[in-house]
DNA sequence: AAGGGATGCAACCGCGCGTCA
DNA sequence: CTGACGCGCGGTTGCATCCCT
């Protein structure tokens, strides 16, 4: 359709953020909640567009986003998520709750890509090889898992809205169309958020040092000196989660009053489930009835061995 | 010590999808 | 039905920093 850049507008500002504009775009989610970003600059004053505010808080300001050195288990998790899916990195991203999908991303383009290179056994940048499913196995069971996920969908639409079974049409999984459910456990509440909002204001009120300094401690963690410990505090999230803080345990412990700051696109918590119902069938393959991070080694074995 | 290439990551860009009027 | 709009995603870029010679 040719649709304008949304970022085209004259005085609209680009490049790093600066710590007044992450606190202005906190403080406003923190009243709002996050959503509705096409108010978001208008609302704030922000001359930012409105994407870049979603990027600013998915990426960076989002509670609960842990930076830092990838772990092992991590970069199992990321690889053989990343044979299953592709480069769908938001999908996987929703294994690693705390993970966002552009570090991901990144860290994929940066570091695995280059390790897997050197293994020529493993896997490749194109997925699938070096693993048990093959493309046409795997275009088979999507195929087919569509087809379960008509049925389900059919099934629950004529049970009951508050059917217990996932809401197919959001939890996705299903169609290629469709977004994957974007995990929530990194969400925080919103009594905790004002908690910490509310410390680094009055801890740190002429704090100038950026965020985007924070941004190169995470990068640069071994420098420390400039470590804005505020910062740290406000945006760390006081949970518990491990790397695959999907567990079933873990999810049947989310609450709606859990998820403010989810994304109020994504589906509500109520309706995620640890995994889509194909890549539960994917992964049980090899392992029906074993705990999700040894579904996750499953398969990882050849892989394992380049770390 | 200097400079030039390599690396890592935050941010931007463009596209596709869903929704709504 | 159609087009505008908002949002999310994956790919890419730009720049700061690191590392090697």
């Amino acid at each position: 359709m040719g649709r304008p850049p949304c970022c085209d507008k004259i005085g609209v500002k680009k490049g790093p953020w600066t710590p007044e504009e992450d606190i202005i775009l906190v403080s406003y989610i923190q009243e709002h909640g996050p959503g509705n970003w096409r108010a978001v600059p208008t609302s704030t004053g922000l001359l930012r567009c409105s994407k870049s505010c979603r990027l600013r808080w998915t990426n960076y300001l989002r509670p609960g986003i842990k930076r830092g050195n990838f772990t092992d288990q991590e970069e199992k998790t990321i690889i053989h998520l990343q044979a299953l899916l592709g480069n769908r990195w938001a999908a996987i991203a929703s294994y690693l709750p705390q993970r966002t999908d552009n570090d991901i991303k990144n860290y994929w383009n940066t570091h695995l890509k280059k390790k897997l290179k050197k293994f020529p056994t493993g896997v490749d940048d194109h997925n699938q090889d070096g693993f048990s499913i093959s493309k046409g196995q795997w275009e088979r069971r999507l195929q087919t898992d569509i087809h379960m996920a008509k049925q389900a969908l059919c099934e629950a639409l004529s049970i009951d809205t508050s059917s217990s079974l996932p809401d197919l049409k959001s939890s996705n999984g299903y169609n290629p169309n469709t977004r994957p459910v974007q995990a929530s456990t990194y969400a925080s509440s919103a009594e905790n958020i004002a908690k910490l909002l509310e410390g680094w204001m009055r801890n740190s009120p002429k704090s100038t040092r950026t965020n985007s300094e924070a941004t190169q401690n995470s990068k640069n963690s071994s420098e420390g000196a400039t470590t804005p410990d505020a910062l740290d505090s406000l945006f760390s999230f006081n949970s518990s989660n491990s790397d695959l803080s999907l567990s079933n345990d873990e999810t049947a412990n989310f609450t709606p009053e859990t998820i403010l700051f989810q994304d109020e696109s994504k589906p509500n918590l109520e309706t995620q489930v640890p995994l889509t119902m194909i890549e539960k069938w994917l992964f049980d393959e090899g392992a029906a009835t074993q705990e999700q991070e040894d579904l996750i080694d499953m398969s990882l074995e050849d892989t394992a061995q380049l770390f």
